[in-house]
DNA sequence: CAGTGGTCTAGACCACATG
DNA sequence: ATGTGGTCTAGACCACTGG
């Protein structure tokens, strides 16, 4: 049944139901100062940043978890609640509760993209393009890039990696007038840069960065690998030529606890 | 008992009764597309931002808000809770459950002061000294302001109230040595610059702004009126004259979706 | 003291994803 | 068909706050 034997058929499972009986070996007490489910999430925190449990892992279902603690299975539901409006868990209906990356904080630079100061490590991150396309600007993007309401604006959807891992999304758009090949030149190294090189612009730098909270839609979320609702961080920037043309209108969307971002 | 008549002690109360009869007048859908709990908090959220519920109007007890909307406390514990992660409600235990201010998002400016461009608004804001002593400098404080570890530091506790209702949290450390007179002269206006002014410091700029995402502690929790967890917005700034001394070093804390922080 | 929000239990049914 | 997470109920006791 629900014993860490029957489990074995999946490689994170085995270990983790003894990982389970283990964190849940010692009870808690009964009229203690602070919640269960408070205690629970400790314990499950310390878990998953001493890396007892990898990123990737799947948890034990939660009414096995509840029974190995010992609780019912909304007090347990609390401490997960909170793990993942924290980044550290993600749960999926219908599928499981995964650990997800080591929330190691991530600092980024604010005036040319947020990667350019990464000092060597640029190998660790990598870009994956969720979709690129040609459409009408509504009336807010035509506002900000300078172009005509309904003018032709290219909107590029993404998703940057960090060793395998989401670690934020983030929509850009851009006058589709300048840059009639962005998609081919764009389509090499799914780079920006490329494309606004393959047009003859070369330098550029961030206009204005807005950052702002909010929680995560569920298209943001699927993206993220998060669960839908969770705080996040968001940016808002235009990017500008040296004279002043507006060339790029970026919208992020970072896990709240995720990262920092540096303004100097 | 429960009923409007009875809670006529409180002026406030009275009104909210009534909303709470209308608000709650329409019942749900058994198997809705959308959850119970939703539902109550689309209802909830659009009578706050109507202000058909006042600024620190205290809402009916959980108890009597559940009996009117005929479902259990914890599923409109879920409606609040959200809420309130949301910033628009506060809860205290053994109190009630308030209103807090209008969560209009508040543009700030990044390089001088938060309230540099505020526009003739300025009237609008005010601001509340929590605490202000002398104390050793800790190795991080002692490090970012350039003095010796221990060596005399001043602590400066502050909320920021926009129209009487706290905006954010600030802790600011500045050197000891250099402003003697530093309590006399803020003392007046509670005024930074007054200070700085009185010893010969004019000119000063932030030297670089950190934005990181996290969770009120309970001290933050407490002067910003808002439940403890909440998610919020931290700010990590240093504040340098133009030869390049730190003067200040600054840490602010912000309802998630209560401002937006502008960076040109 | 009475009323408040905070926590917890022991059930139950559901939508969803997977094999 | 099974197991998953998501929702919901009807209770209960607690700690805290205020009059």
């Amino acid at each position: 049944m629900g014993t860490a034997g029957a489990a074995s058929a999946r490689g994170d499972r085995t270990e983790a139901d003894g990982w389970l009986a283990t964190l849940a070996a010692t009870r808690f007490a009964a009229r203690s100062e602070r919640a269960i489910w408070l205690q629970i999430y400790d314990r499950l925190k310390r878990s998953i940043e001493s890396q007892e449990l990898a990123s990737g892992a799947q948890l034990p279902g939660e009414h096995q978890i509840a029974a190995a603690f010992d609780v019912n299975r909304l007090t347990l539901r609390r401490a997960l609640s909170r793990l993942q409006s924290e980044g550290y868990l993600s749960a999926r209906k219908g599928v499981g509760v995964f650990v997800r990356q080591t929330p190691t904080q991530y600092t980024v630079a604010s005036n040319q993209g947020f990667l350019a100061n990464v000092d060597g490590d640029l190998d660790r991150f990598a870009v994956r393009t969720l979709s690129l396309s040609r459409s009408p600007a509504s009336a807010e993007i035509a506002g900000v890039l300078g172009v005509g309401e309904g003018d032709e604006i290219i909107r590029l959807e993404r998703v940057r990696l960090r060793d395998g891992h989401p670690l934020y999304h983030t929509v850009k758009c851009f006058p589709g007038r300048p840059f009639p090949g962005f998609e081919a030149a764009y389509a090499g190294r799914s780079s920006v840069s490329d494309a606004f090189a393959a047009h003859g612009v070369g330098q550029y730098e961030r206009a204005q960065t807005v950052v702002t909270g909010g929680f995560a839609r569920s298209d943001e979320a699927a993206a993220l690998g998060l669960t839908p609702k969770t705080p996040v961080l968001r940016t808002r920037a235009t990017v500008v030529t040296p004279e002043g043309r507006a060339i790029e209108f970026s919208l992020g969307c970072w896990p709240l606890t995720m990262v920092e971002l540096v303004f100097d």
